[in-house]
DNA sequence: ATTTAGATTGAGATTTGGTCTCAATTTTAT
DNA sequence: ATAAAATTGAGACCAAATCTCAATCTAAAT
């Protein structure tokens, strides 16, 4: 078993909650996946493995991973939650191209920095936060740029 | 007509839309929400007053005020969109209760200048970003700490 | 090894937030 | 007034996520 998955076998059990086989392979695949995923596709991939468990129950692991913070959720612009674990990871954040969608992770300790300040200010006891800026990438810059030079 | 409403009626105007009475009515009602909104909200507004105006219009004019920077859409931990004029408004970013859901808004020059340098270190042209720190509001501490004495 | 109480699961129904369709209506330019 | 094009409304539709509840599993106590 994954040293990362015994951590949350260790939280599951410390809440007295019960360490299943479902939520033993669930959180094998999570920690399997290096990038975002959807639920839906861990549901597939646990499919494709011959691994038959239902929607429900990953939805319901995938709450308590985040609930535990072993992954964290997102939303793509459309709306729908994306996943990704957060073991060993720093906390990290997004720019996001508007064009193509691709996700491009940063880190600023000054910004994180910033943050705790305002949240000082307003007498806010600072959990988590959540920043994505919005823009266009460098490929996708070139790519404008050369179909404007085609069009003359 | 507020002079907020008569600038979304030039934006329609000069980009060879038509200026219909659900438009303005639906406008009309977005200036006069003076906080977070969501789309069902607005139309249930509308049918207290007496405007039966579908949703799908609702839905339609709130994502052309949203396209045209007139609202702004910002989604909930939940996935829900809300909505919320900006029109005179700083850009303002939010500090969030897990608790209660209190929503408390700040800027921060600070941030906006660091984010600005991330994008150009990444050679990345933002357009746009969305802050949200997460967290337990001064209330909530307050009512947390009387609880704990109480059990005591 | 059994028993037992309570937690968990699965299949599919349900809910929810939002979008789509298309005929009827409205707007604007002529 | 007319015509072309945009907009609307009612309700069907969609996908993501949640809920239901009987059947099953887990872990602790015997």
């Amino acid at each position: 078993m994954k040293n990362e998955v015994r951590k949350f076998q260790e939280f599951i059990q410390q809440h007295g909650l019960l360490w299943s086989t479902e939520r033993e392979i669930i959180t094998e695949q999570v920690f399997d996946n290096h990038f975002h995923f959807t639920a839906d596709d861990l549901f597939i991939q646990l499919k494709q493995k011959g691994k038959n468990i239902s929607r429900a129950t990953v939805y319901r692991t995938l709450d308590l991973l985040e609930k535990s913070h072993f992954v964290s959720r997102m939303q793509t612009q459309s709306g729908k939650h994306l996943y990704e674990h957060i073991f060993g990871h720093q906390h990290h954040d997004h720019l996001i191209c508007q064009k193509c969608g691709k996700m491009i992770e940063f880190h600023s300790e000054g910004i994180e920095e910033l943050q705790r300040k305002v949240s000082l200010e307003n007498n806010f006891k600072m959990t988590g936060y959540c920043l994505k800026i919005y823009g266009i990438c460098s490929d996708c810059q070139k790519k404008e740029l050369e179909s404007a030079q085609q069009s003359n």
